[in-house]
DNA sequence: ATAGTTTTGTTAAATTTTTCACAAATAGTT
DNA sequence: AACTATTTGTGAAAAATTTAACAAAACTAT
């Protein structure tokens, strides 16, 4: 890749970023479906925004589609993950073998080539040593060692609450670079590791203040 | 409350609603520490944005604090609980009782009054019948009527991939009024139904691009 | 051929969201 | 009582994101 394009793609809009994740998804369900084009109207539809959206984020990644005919979806794809994966491939790693962190070996397991969960960690023994589709859970008492040895560069972090901050800083401590962190507990991080956090309570509350406008306007409607 | 202060909050952005959410959640855990009030720089702090954001999403719910002296964490506490709860409440099922699901049940068990989860869902025998954190797995095949019977309003979608769209259909003719869909396969809903998606595998990409870029960028300094 | 339709690519406008900048207030200090 | 350091609340500006609008191209049907 030519250092422009790189230079190009370090400026995308971060939601740009997450939607050439979930276009690339929608675009491999549909390689299936032995159909060569698809449309923006399509991959809008299944994403649920809108054509222009979808035509402005490819223009800002430089793909251009057939006029009449829409977007190569096998070019299409190939174009999105030279845009997101990295050459080399980049290693995961899962702190906390509970429901959640099996939930996301299980849900990722063998779905992307250039990102690969290839180590869990607990603290509990009966969990140490056992694997989970091909996961092995390691000590979390060995993560610095674990991490280093096995170049992992992103941890995501499911444990219980109560162990968020000591296993973000053990994280922190072994060099990682990117964290994603699940529990409800937000975590400090120096600023050259990559934060990203995500409640799932706070989605849920969401989605409840909206039923619960949409409730209350059917109410005031069915009252005059 | 004042239909005057209802349509007000109707009209909060959807990022004030999804932040008044983690305020609360932070504020709850600062309860505990015998504090009485706090800033907007350490609401700030905690969930990583500016002290101004916390200000104006508070001046948007029209909450005020104390000059010099900052919010009373009990007071913000209530006033956000009075915009995003419900005050009946809300009833909520887990479709998949897999490790996502009662992962889900564990994380979110007894931890809000306005919100619960009532019900789970499975087509595996083995599950149906069972109790997690006292939440009965039911049979898939019973969803419309139990959904009915107990008043659930919202459904979250912890299914394997290939039964997401069954299930979305299930509980849209069960009559349910919202969906969070934590499978990797976009769904359809009628548009009285409000829809909110999440796909771990878009938020790890994200994390990796950006964790690529840093790595990008070190390669080049290095060089020079 | 020609007309009609559909789709892309993109500039410009609109909207949403965040940040700046600063007045007003108040607690603590001298 | 005066001074200093902080903090809130908010109008205005800036930045980010989405949408509108439409020219240009290409396929279809006549």
């Amino acid at each position: 890749m030519s250092k422009n394009a790189r230079d190009t793609f370090k400026q995308l809009p971060h939601k740009t970023i997450e939607r050439l994740s979930q276009y690339r998804r929608a675009l491999l369900i549909c390689l299936n479906n032995n159909k060569e084009h698809i449309f923006s109207h399509e991959i809008a539809k299944i994403q649920h925004i809108t054509p222009v959206q979808v035509r402005r984020d490819l223009m800002l990644i430089g793909y251009s589609g057939t006029l009449r005919r829409g977007y190569n979806i096998r070019e299409l794809i190939d174009v999105i993950a030279e845009i997101i994966d990295s050459d080399q491939g980049i290693n995961v790693a899962i702190v906390g073998m509970g429901n959640l962190g099996r939930a996301m070996i299980n849900y990722f397991s063998g779905k992307r080539h250039k990102l690969s969960i290839v180590a869990g960690f607990d603290t509990n023994p009966d969990k140490i040593g056992q694997l989970v589709k091909g996961v092995t859970c390691y000590d979390a008492l060995n993560m610095k060692e674990v991490i280093q040895n096995e170049n992992i560069e992103i941890g995501i972090i499911t444990v219980p609450v109560i162990q968020t901050t000591a296993t973000a800083k053990q994280l922190v401590d072994a060099g990682i670079k990117g964290i994603l962190n699940y529990t409800p507990k937000p975590v400090e991080v120096p600023e050259n590791v990559y934060l990203e956090e995500y409640d799932m309570i706070t989605t849920l509350e969401k989605v409840a203040f909206y039923v619960k406008m949409e409730n209350e306007l059917k109410d005031e409607l069915a009252k005059k």
